[in-house]
DNA sequence: TGGCAAAATGACAACGCTGTCAACTGGCTT
DNA sequence: AAGCCAGTTGACAGCGTTGTCATTTTGCCA
């Protein structure tokens, strides 16, 4: 029933050592010596155990992943995208969804580390983004990746342990469209201040004002939070508010405040696209669901995140080929679709 | 650095048998030997290591949560319900989505039970309705418990390993509520038919429309998926096709759906409720960011998904007390919004 | 007060694998 | 043909717990 590693050993006449080298994929085994083992291998259905990999190496066969993020399909992909690399490697996933306002959160942290003895951590912003985290985990000496908002340049100097999402960008290509669409009065929803990627679109939408001789004006920016109940109230604040009849496009800080604006606009009776233009961030499939569909931003979140977890797999053993040219700077790419389009008046 | 069992063993003044006793609440440990014991835990902050407990121990301390379900809100709300029992028991959750259709779907899990030594499975629908699943895993001998589709009457017969969801009640209520609003010519778009909810929430559908002297017709049926699009394609296929002016309302197997009838319904010029009234199932977020909100049945997945978990660690170590009266059969209640009303014709 | 069953505790060998280090190959050089 | 070195392989001791079973202590009754 149970098939461990000295019974492989013995089927294909060799030591339980040299199995092992095999299943881990250590160097120095002659092809003949492999070729036998995975013959036994397979012709047991061997399994390595896990807790006994875990208990006997110096590192685990466990990654975890870390995350204080509400919106569902942004977590969703996250895992998926960790999970399909961890299946490769032949590692477990845990999940740690937390509250990064918690106090306690980076002892909670730190005690699944130390449980799991998990060889590495996967961060999202914005717990990737907030210092006490990286000192603590800089501190305890694990290793781990950060995905987090930021420009090229930034992440040429950098630590080599993070992934960047390039906001600024994003934002600035979304604000051109809008522009060249004759929009000259843009607002902005933003998203939690304490998401690095707030202040990024921000400055990518104020840049791109900018270039093209149009000044921002704090009137035209509400401060939410990525949500979409903040949508509402930010597209509401904005077109009733000081400005009632100027703005003719909003940003929204992503897909779901994009669709609490649209939500908004309707309560308001504005057409969409005719009278006012909304665009998103992310393209997650809100943006697809709403009416009409969101213009938007593209951020591959599942690709992202298995680029995340290659590179801590990288750091992880040290050794190994392939490990270099793994992408780290990564730019969404505008989709355009209906809520977007030229002033009809 | 590392804290074991020893060192509190030494602290503590007992043998390290007796730490290993306090720590998994076995009884015969005399009140003053277990504070002692507890006190040097706190003192030491110590940790057990999940690797050597799963590998000394018979079972293991970690859970499987395998789904095929590619909706987030959903999938979201399972693991957050799971892993907040595993937190409290000291568990740890390995998360396997997958595909159902795959042919090797069931070799896979059965890999990683074998592998991780899981204590026991939480299995979501559509594969907790799947026969050659449960007969696999019946074969393997783990512990598991079902999330399943049925009515009360048949939880009391079921094995003790399922918790209920009765669909078929909660279709029976939305139906009514729609028939008391004056509607006659419900329209049903219909979700997966391998889902077992799709069935029940036909038979409540058409077990309401008879109560009320309403035939069910074939005509009034789209049988589609759990997705935006088949909802926008089912509502736009009964909308326009034989039945144009004749239904007045339109039940959507999930929110998801529910919401792709609004938007078809919105392409097609409809006003909803005036014209056209639109439920849901479920309670997702989604249902409260369309416009105008769905109303729908508010199902608890969370709470459902923690009970799951408790039943499956009630099973897994089948002494211990408060096992009893774990909830068995959720029945989801209708929350009213503004997608349904009285036709104003 | 002694005697005894029951309760509490401890000693020690697994659990299945990997790290360390020693031992053995085989192919080249001189 | 001896000598060497790099490339392979194996023996064995843990890793930190829990299960088993032996041993000690306790509470209770005669």
């Amino acid at each position: 029933m149970k098939v461990t590693i000295n019974d492989v050993a013995k089927l294909a006449g060799v030591s339980m050592k040299t199995v092992s080298r095999v299943i881990n994929k250590e160097p120095s085994v002659r092809q003949k010596t492999y070729d036998q083992v995975m013959q036994a291998v397979k012709e047991l259905n061997y399994q390595p155990n896990t807790a006994a990999r875990n208990l006997a190496g110096t590192s685990s066969f466990a990654i975890g992943l870390v995350y204080d993020n509400p919106n569902a399909y942004y977590v969703i992909d996250m895992q998926n995208g960790v999970l399909s690399r961890c299946k490769e490697e032949g590692y477990e996933l845990v999940i740690h969804p937390c509250s990064s306002s918690a106090a306690d959160m980076a002892d909670e942290v730190k005690t699944m580390i130390k449980r799991s003895r998990l060889a590495g951590l996967v961060l999202t912003p914005p717990l990737s983004e907030q210092q006490h985290i990286i000192d603590m985990l800089d501190d305890s000496g694990v290793h781990y990746v950060r995905l987090l908002s930021g420009r090229a340049a930034e992440a040429q100097q950098s630590a080599n342990n993070c992934i960047f999402v390039d906001d600024y960008a994003a934002a600035y290509e979304i604000t051109e469209h809008l522009i060249s669409l004759g929009h000259q009065q843009i607002a902005f929803v933003l998203g939690d201040e304490e998401h690095k990627s707030t202040a990024e679109r921000l400055a990518g939408y104020q840049d791109a004002l900018k270039a093209h001789g149009i000044s921002p004006s704090e009137a035209l920016l509400y401060h939410g939070t990525y949500s979409f109940e903040s949508g509402v109230k930010g597209a509401k604040a904005l077109l009733s508010d000081g400005n009632p009849n100027k703005i003719t496009a909003i940003l929204g800080g992503n897909d779901e405040v994009a669709a609490g604006a649209l939500f908004a606009a309707r309560l308001m009776n504005i057409e969409i696209p005719a009278q006012l233009s909304i665009s998103g961030f992310e393209d997650s499939p809100f943006s697809r669901q709403t009416w009409p569909k969101l213009t938007t931003a593209h951020q591959a979140n599942d690709i992202i995140s298995e680029h995340a977890a290659r590179l801590l797999f990288s750091k992880t053993r040290g050794h190994r080929k392939n490990d270099k040219e793994i992408t780290t700077v990564f730019t969404p790419n505008m989709v355009v679709r209906e809520s977007t389009g030229r002033i009809s008046s």
